[in-house]
DNA sequence: ATTTTTAATTGACCTAAATCAATTTCTATT
DNA sequence: AATAGAAATTGATTTAGGTCAATTAAAAAT
């Protein structure tokens, strides 16, 4: 299997920058954050960081896609999110990751060292506010997924699946249909509290019902709207 | 029914100050804070704010006990969380307030003009750290009620249920049993994604195993740790 | 290209919790 | 204290989704 290969970045010309809370540094800034910043190609299925390790980095999702999980008392995985370029993760404050995040396809990601990106930090307001409305973002979508759980039959958690990514898909600039489904079924159904079956046979459902149409397994159109989840 | 009762409060002699991050404050901003910030007697069942409203004010929790809650696209309620004196609610940036919330008991508010607030903000680093601990501290309790929704069975759901309220009273001071369920069954329910059939069916089970015991209706002793959840 | 492995789907059956209905217990009011 | 109303519990039945097993489809590896 292809190991990591890591890359030394000008953060000056980065690609996704824009969506990025670097955009808010000033160039010079950004000159001096490129030295210490690195990309790193990972394979599909390569932990990054685990719940309890001190926190060393922030991480951008450049290309690719990262899942977000926890591992409960009885030492079973919950998935409480799936990141897209342009997310980042790792930057809680109080010393320690609070969950792992691992690769579903093979993803670059933008390492930053969290001692060297705090010397910019100290009077940047515009990063802080970018931070807090991330954390507020993240339990936004937890409490959709709250909802979620605590009150949709298996086929609306599906549709609200379809519904989440779309946004997603918007957010990162992409069209709101079709409907790439990058992770696995098993994942899926562990972040909608279903079994794979049972995920297996909403989609059955739905497409029976003309709701969605499959392009191929991983590829679907919806034929409904995203607008209200 | 009696209405609210309105007093004028002298924050330099708080009774939960200690306990809030008006304790981030100088005396002397403390002092002119006091100047706008006013104290209410809720009676039960009193709403204080509405999802899509204005924020215009940061509300303390000084005695009693508010029910925190989202109203989905079908209409329904989502209980996301029960708040103990010394929570506060309404500091989220973003304009508007995302969620409902009720008293649940009697209970006593402090009530501080957003504006007058933000004055004493600016150069406040702590106080800053105390919002985003907040709401850190808010993402985790979603994460543990996903895992909750997602993973447990009716009786585990309610042992949890426990286990939150045990820590709850903990960090208030109290002590760790027994606990007080001052929300109703049909508010338990809700917040674990059951029925309030299904929840006394496991409270029955729960004390026929003899892992709670009544006291009466809403007082429970514990029989287990509230260690890990 | 062919085989092997893994992921996804479908089928048959079962179970935990929901639903619907009837009591019982608690709380509030007169 | 007696009564009315609300909340909680218990019982009987149904059902959505889980479990276990078999099949099919899609990737990987040779």
């Amino acid at each position: 299997m292809k190991t990591d290969c890591k890359y030394n970045i000008d953060c000056t010309h980065c690609e996704i920058r824009s969506k990025l809370f670097c955009s808010k540094l000033k160039e010079k800034e950004l000159e001096q954050l490129s030295k210490s910043v690195s990309q790193l190609e990972y394979p599909k299925d390569s932990e990054i960081l685990s719940q309890g390790e001190d926190i060393t980095h922030i991480y951008n999702v450049v290309n690719g896609m990262v899942k977000v999980y926890q591992i409960n008392a009885k030492g079973d995985e919950q998935i409480i999110g799936f990141l897209y370029p342009g997310d980042f993760f790792g930057s809680h404050e109080g010393g320690k990751y609070d969950f792992y995040t691992k690769t579903i396809v093979p993803t670059r990601l933008c390492k930053i060292p969290i001692i060297d990106f705090r010397k910019h930090l100290n009077d940047n307001i515009p990063i802080y506010e970018d931070f807090y409305d991330a954390v507020v973002n993240e339990l936004k979508l937890a409490r959709t997924q709250i909802n979620i759980l605590a009150k949709k039959n298996a086929d609306d958690r599906v549709l609200d699946f379809f519904k989440i990514l779309s946004n997603k898909q918007i957010s990162y600039g992409q069209p709101s249909s079709p409907i790439t489904l990058a992770m696995s079924r098993s994942d899926i159904a562990n972040y909608l509290g279903l079994t794979t079956e049972s995920v297996s046979r909403s989609l059955t459902r739905l497409k029976t019902n003309q709701i969605i149409k499959a392009r191929s397994t991983n590829l679907f159109e919806l034929n409904f709207s995203n607008a209200d989840i």
